[in-house]
DNA sequence: GCGAGTCACTTATACGTATAAATTCTGTAT
DNA sequence: ATACAGAATTTATACGTATAAGTGACTCGC
């Protein structure tokens, strides 16, 4: 294909020659050695290299269109610019996805590349060495798929941070906590305050989000016990049929609970839809919070209360946090970060 | 930190020296020569090797955990494993970020790994040199990213496979089409067949959104003109108040439509509760239909009538697609998959 | 019993970079 | 004049891999 009529024409470089240009190729064209042209480019400290030299390397790097080959540079120094984030076993929630897009920007200014690496959901020392064949510059994966073995091997093949994500603190690495258990007190709290005393959580079904359900149960059934209260567990799949089978028996029954956390804002909509379906009065009846804040939830009726994960911590603040911590080859274990500052959005619903 | 008491043990490998393990420590333990080891381990053709040896080989790779260099190997041979994905300047939609997840898995099965790379939004050429630092076996960028000088320098410097992404086929590249106006069309056939006449289509105010929405209305008003009626754009930020504004002109106002393609679920339903508060009603006096199917709109009163992007082509079915792409290098520019087959899910607010 | 041909390897080299060590050049103090 | 100290640069090397080219040892057809 020639150049399409009409087409942008692009400027390229005046030597289209075939493939990328090397250093070599710099220093053949500024009549210099491949080794001025590396302290030039580098900015070399305890090097000096006159200011005319400089100029001339530049003139030629910037002609030939040089940018050093991303495997040798890593080859030689024995470390790449890479962030590895093993891609975790359950789908990734709207909080961490979310993340990516603003950790992909925040990563670049510090000329890191993220790199979301597809692994046969391996652990420990097996995973590990799987990582380092990349030798990254740190490592973003969820604490259960570390040993210490692991991170030690991490560590010593030069790995400059290993970051964990998970339910809790672990001591091996600095970690990123995502609390589901607070969530789930928030609610349990926000309905407690409001004279609720017979609580349940729903906890889905699905397989990949059941244990994000437990924790966020057990935060409601903490805060519950604590208040003198009582909460129970209520499993339903994100089902219409399922959920009006479960109105009826609570529109019908004795035991309807007076409060219900829905463990997020689809199922509370899916839950809120079936009880009123059943013939009950949301909040009168039963109070319904959601999670999530999503912007649904205040166009619904009645506006959907709602426990948000708060802003500022999310995205840009733990990007910009995480790309810090990669720069600084901070390690401390003891490091903690919550993603989970949950916040109560109270409107109709409870 | 040493063992911590109680945490899983992992047994390491037997030689936990440090650095890993190279294909040189592989061949002194099997007693052959490090060319030995590439052979066996590349099970390369052409090559006879004894199985006693074979198996000497493996069993040291195994007993020192060895996993090649990735640098080296590129370096040497020239080529990556990596797919890059430079992030899209519009924050990638539902769509495409769906796609992630299914994406990675797929590429995996073709030893490849997902990079998503965070540059300073750069094109042409210039990106094109940026992007070849990998030495990527693919790209993945949007079509108005790339030029005719692009592509060649990519295709020359051993990139085997440039996809592009965007509103319609791109002369250079196999593209992936993302086309909006055929959402539009198929909510508008939809609103036309049920005896409207008169029809919006509203366009998002954000920044990032609002080129969708145009090509959303185009499709809308081609369907409209070839139908003999008329569309008009709406132009609506996600709001509450500005919704309310809109709804309250439709209600007492004149020129009120009678079908609304909503761009989205979320802004129908924004929209459909404006309308229900300034005393409308949905669908009875306008018809108003969303897109992307989102759960929620099922549990919504009226149900939302939405328009579903079929699920066979995308992720699966387009991850495994682009993955075939690269792992047969296919650069046909003429390859055009259009990730919107788009299909009707009348409800109850059309 | 002897070149030819396979088998089963080893030796040697290149990929492109960063950097330690060696070299030349230029003033400058002795 | 001579040594000496930077300054300015070059030469040489290693990173870990893949692979072309080379080397014995063995078999085989005649």
């Amino acid at each position: 294909m020639r150049e399409t009529a009409g087409m942008a024409t692009d400027t390229g470089d005046p030597a289209p020659s075939g493939r990328p240009a090397t250093s070599v190729d710099v220093a053949r064209l500024a009549g210099v050695s491949q080794a001025t042209v590396s302290y030039v480019l580098n900015d070399a400290p305890g090097v000096t290299i006159s200011e005319a030299t400089r100029a001339r390397v530049r003139a030629a790097a910037e002609e030939l269109g040089y940018a050093p080959d991303a495997s040798a540079r890593t080859l030689r120094t024995g470390r790449s610019d890479i962030v590895l984030m093993p891609l975790p076993a359950t789908p990734m929630g709207a909080l961490v996805l979310s993340l990516l897009n603003e950790l992909v920007e925040r990563l670049r200014e510090h000329r890191l590349t993220l790199a979301l690496y597809g692994d046969a959901r391996s652990r420990g020392v097996a995973a590990a060495r799987d990582w380092m064949r990349w030798r990254p510059a740190a490592v973003l994966v969820e604490t259960d798929r570390l040993t210490a073995a692991s991170v030690r091997r991490l560590h010593d093949g030069g790995c400059a941070t290993v970051i964990g994500f998970g339910p809790a603190p672990s001591p091996l690495v600095p970690t990123m906590v995502i609390d589901d258990g607070a969530i789930g007190a928030c609610a349990a709290g926000h309905l407690l305050g409001r004279g609720r005393r017979d609580l349940a959580a729903i906890v889905p079904a699905e397989p990949g989000l059941d244990a994000y359900g437990a924790r966020r149960l057990a935060g409601v059934t903490a805060a519950a016990e604590r208040a003198g209260a009582v909460a129970r567990r209520v499993d339903l799949p994100f089902d219409e049929d399922a959920a009006a089978w479960l109105a009826a028996d609570w529109a019908t029954g004795t035991g309807r609970p007076d409060g219900v956390f829905a463990y997020n804002d689809e199922y509370a909509m899916l839950l809120v839809r079936a009880l009123q379906d059943a013939g009950l009065d949301v909040p009168r009846d039963v109070a319904v919070v959601g999670a999530d804040d999503l912007p649904l939830g205040r166009f619904l009726r009645p506006r959907l209360s709602t426990v948000r994960v708060a802003g500022d911590v999310t995205a840009a603040g733990l990007a910009g946090r995480l790309a810090r911590m990669v720069a600084e080859r901070d390690r401390d274990p003891a490091v903690t970060v919550s993603l989970t500052r949950v916040e109560m959005v109270p409107r109709e619903s409870s």
